[in-house]
DNA sequence: ATATTTTTTTAAGTATGCTTAATTTCTAAA
DNA sequence: TTTAGAAATTAAGCATACTTAAAAAAATAT
């Protein structure tokens, strides 16, 4: 019997099929809408050549949707294949910080690495071992092994927070790995409490307090800080 | 200024050649002899050409010296880097084991991918955490951060015990994930205290008991299974 | 010393996932 | 509706790490 000639469509998981399913993903889960191939190709740094090709597989494997110059979508098949990544992913910053205490700075990095190259059977350990968590330390929810993803938090951004108010800080854009150096070393991190002093409109940029700290956070980064407002006792609203 | 042909002698770090590097690390301290390349080719389950190339390649790199028809050995250099993989490996099984309650039988081949993607950094984590152990879950050496080895702990196999005596499992060869499985299904797992009962000159198997479990084990188990005899209280010798 | 066998190398080919350069296809604006 | 520009594809090439088949080199046996 001769054997068909695209025989081989088995398990089309690699490195790279990965990082595309991811990003395409959460581009749709940021901004609503399908991703274009020209954006998927700059968010990758790649070739568009390199798009055009794996584009052709990852359909081929019923991945992905692709209709040329409108977008690439993931079909079910492929949104569980991101969602999967992405909890080992975020499962890992989580183990990372929190029992390795390794610095934010460099958690993101390897996790990046780890995400694929963790069994199943290592990952629901890890997932046990941490309590199954519904965030990671970005605040992010750690999709579930069922695939299902818990509730968003809603934080607001401290580019939208309100002078003489206090908040504490609960999530940080990651990826910026400058970023979270930046703010470690100031003393910055994540469940710090503070009060917003000032607000300048010249250059929008914050001024807060906390501990004995006063810093002054320029408009970019007040756009990468999230926070939950705290409620001091005796001013509950009812 | 035109680029010297072969300008490119950098990293030389890739899954394959940590692999190739391991291998001729453990055939040299296992035999105490040098690997030649028709073994290696085999222990690697890769043709002879493939060693052909490689061995060009980590010898260009200087990591091992390769006499043809002699045999290959690890340069200094090239040892470090085995060294390293060796340790990254070892410490992630104990800590598979350890701390993440991993079955004996998935940690070895989740470990040998791991071994390969691990910063520095993150090594250095599980080291701490784990208190900078000396040997791991099968009795193996770990090496250091420094690259130095601590000195290897010397058990009896089994099939070298007395009968009437009292022992303590201490170190099961793996790479074997079937005996693992069995082991750990018969419940003879590692720092099991049991008695030889009887060892059979028919077969050379032996019979031991643990808790109260009767076990029948054979010879080719019993040249696998390393233990340390239980000096009972009392019978000191001085 | 010669023949046989084993070891080793070379040559050509494969798959993945990229690259650049050239070309084609489609959109959108005049 | 034509056309300029953007988007997408194709073609050829690269690096890694393999493969098989054939050729060459060295070791061993007679």
């Amino acid at each position: 019997m001769l054997k068909s000639p695209n025989f081989e469509l088995k398990n089309m998981s690699t490195i790279s099929t990965e990082n595309y399913l991811k990003k395409i993903f959460n581009h749709n889960k940021v901004f609503g809408e399908k991703i274009n191939a020209v954006k998927l190709a700059q968010e990758l740094s790649v070739s568009n050549a390199a798009i055009s090709d794996m584009a052709k597989k990852l359909s081929k494997h019923g991945l992905i949707s692709y209709e040329k110059y409108k977008g690439i979508e993931l079909t079910d098949k492929g949104e569980q294949m991101a969602l999967n990544v992405i909890r080992r992913h975020r499962l890992w910053e989580l183990f990372l910080i929190k029992v390795l205490n390794m610095p934010w700075s460099e958690v993101h990095e390897q996790a990046e690495v780890l995400e694929h190259h963790t069994s199943e059977k290592l990952i629901d350990r890890i997932d046990e071992f941490l309590g199954y968590p519904d965030f990671d330390p970005h605040g992010h929810p750690i999709p579930r092994k069922n695939g299902s993803l818990p509730d968003a938090q809603y934080y607001i951004s401290l580019a939208e927070a309100v002078e003489g108010s206090s908040y504490e800080l609960m999530q940080v854009d990651d990826h910026e790995k400058k970023l979270i150096s930046y703010l470690t070393k100031v003393g910055f991190v994540l469940n710090t409490r503070f009060v917003v002093i000032d607000k300048l409109d010249f250059d929008k940029s914050y001024t807060i307090k906390f501990n004995d700290t006063v810093l002054s956070v320029s408009q970019k980064i007040s756009e990468s800080l999230y926070l939950k407002e705290i409620i001091e006792a005796g001013e509950k609203n009812g």
